[in-house]
DNA sequence: TAAAAATACTCCATAGGTATTTTAT
DNA sequence: ATAAAATACCTATGGAGTATTTTTA
């Protein structure tokens, strides 16, 4: 299990088509289809059910994904703390607007 | 960032030696010690400061390390929910225990 | 002088790619 | 006919290895 299986997973439960969602995380329809299937497999969940309209998500799919999303937003905090843009740095966190001369 | 990464910074954190903690978690010290600096690299952080007697954890490596264990709590909710041994099937978790017949 | 980390390579497993096929409206 | 997923096969990157060097208490 990595993180970015789960974030795939997620893209792919919000727009329910692994085509549409692989897109969103600019890889492959068919790299995206291996991917889920590995973490499926790796996990011993079917998180969906696929059809030629898309895919829809199981019952054991949906509880796998609060799981997901829980582990993804911790994993967002951290990365939004140290990488680049926002969260940002300690040291100008406080007292970061200047009194007046 | 991967959660293997922050395994690796964990298992360091808790040995204070790198060569320890490579044993620890089955990989050799070399690579280990380039898993490390590719994680602070990428992250934009020094977590340890490394001597010949083993690291010390730097200030922002401490609060660096909190968000990991943040991130690998919740990972390991998910993998002891669906992998193997621990945690379990929630068909069986009601009424585990049969009443006498 | 020993114990630790760092450096310098080599290798291969796998994440990702393209092309195509299958499936079901 | 279309739109989706699946299959087949290929490629290259980076995660891991071994061997060695550097450092300093």
């Amino acid at each position: 299990m990595t993180l970015q299986q789960l974030k795939y997973a997620i893209a792919i439960a919000d727009t329910r088509n692994i085509t549409e969602a692989s897109k969103r995380v600019f890889i492959s329809q068919p790299s995206l289809t291996a991917a889920i299937h590995e973490l499926e497999e790796e996990m011993g969940v079917t998180i969906f059910n696929r059809s030629n309209k898309g895919v829809t998500i199981t019952n054991e799919g949906d509880e796998f994904l609060s799981y997901a999303r829980q582990v993804l937003e911790q994993a967002a905090l951290m990365e939004d703390r140290y990488k680049g843009g926002k969260g940002g740095n300690t040291i100008f966190s406080v007292a970061a607007t200047p009194s007046s001369p």
